[in-house]
DNA sequence: TTTT
DNA sequence: TTTT
């Protein structure tokens, strides 16, 4: 048994990619308030990566903007990776199996937001490179 | 909602622990088997690092030791530190708010095993050390 | 372990009521989608009962409305009641530990949608009384 | 999201059948500790019934018994049927995604216990009858 | 016996 | 109407 549920918003708009083998793969953040303020009696949020793969992915990078809440379903993976100083880190993300989109942005038009274009995309890009995929995480 | 659940094995005694003001913590990593196997046909596992606080954390200390099912319920939660060479790490964790014990392991006797004796301890020192906790982490 | 996470729409307004002891208790419906269409090609709905227990049930009695979506966070529980035709039958509900308004239903004048006025409050009443609560239900 | 994640145990042997249209469905219910006890001083336990299709329905049929403990994720699902008094009746169940077998009984020969022989199977037969499959339920 |  |  390995399951997690967050709620949260986007903190930035999804990245999609494909690994070497084809598979599509949908990266963003989640920034999911804590349960309580702290000391200074502000509410923190946490950070957390998600990582979507397949079909699921593509409608993430379709319909997900930053800022949108979203309900993800999952489970927690451990990734381990060379950093470029030649140590081994690990970073844990949350393995998506399904993705419920709360909310659709607004926009004046009232048609849907259409995520990416090349502004993002760059900034995107450098995030996701930062711990790649070279192994296939099976679905 | 940031809701984990996570049924694994203990892969070392837990540590138990006090803050500056006094609060109990107990830190141990679980070993949740994927569910699927690699391209080896092996079953891999995540290393999970869980932490408890208060009550249930005595409970873990005295109760749990390596090897032992165990099935937590709680919260992903993030944690930067600062690292040996001065910059910026995170650490994820799993603030458990409920630990069940799922077996009790056999010892020759029949009775329960008792964690912690000199050997394991100086190990598990070293491993809580890594990723002090300064700040607290409120309830 | 008893986990039950659920997202959906009220049916109706939520109903508040006070047992002997003093006690609030605040009941409702949640309409949850099925996650696939039947053979007619619609999707249909459980319609689930949620209780809920002290200081969030005032607050769900006074910020939910019927249609509203709620996030709900609880466990499962089974109460049993003497049918009028003597036989004993059995009510699953669940026990709510959290419930997040998931949105504010919009207004003409922008305010918050405030429930109960004399027409569905009658309504309310009689689903309410179907199953009463004799026992106190510890939180 | 519907998510119902429970652990628990067999108060009977799981009973195995099949639909008119030949897909094997596994009932079994399962006695769920409260987490407080009642007024008495005694923990209760929620009796809830849990349905299983398809792979995972023979598996339970064949490794299950009555008093293990087992670990199921699922979702809530309620489905109504006509009472004999002509009346309609509901029934809530847990639609497990996944089983996880949390002990083996142990026997005398170490070997692993195997369900149903004729003297339990008609009490089950009975049991299973109650709240007929007419209509299938999608997987 | 219902929500959108 | 039950499990340990």
């Amino acid at each position: 048994m390995n399951k997690v549920i967050l709620m949260g918003r986007l903190t930035r708009d999804p990245e999609v990619r494909y690994t070497q083998t084809g598979k599509v793969v949908c990266q963003f953040t989640l920034a999911v308030d804590r349960p309580f303020a702290n000391q200074e009696g502000q509410r923190e949020a946490d950070f957390i990566a998600i990582v979507v793969w397949g079909k699921i992915a593509e409608l993430c990078g379709n319909s997900l903007t930053k800022g949108q809440r979203a309900l993800v379903d999952g489970r927690l993976q451990i990734r381990s990776y060379d950093a470029k100083d030649g140590t081994k880190r690990w970073v844990t993300e949350v393995i998506a199996n399904s993705v419920e989109f709360i909310e659709r942005k607004a926009t004046g038009s009232g048609a849907p937001v259409q995520s990416g274009d090349a502004g993002p995309k760059s900034e995107m890009e450098s995030f996701g490179s930062a711990v790649p995929f070279d192994e296939e995480i099976p679905f």
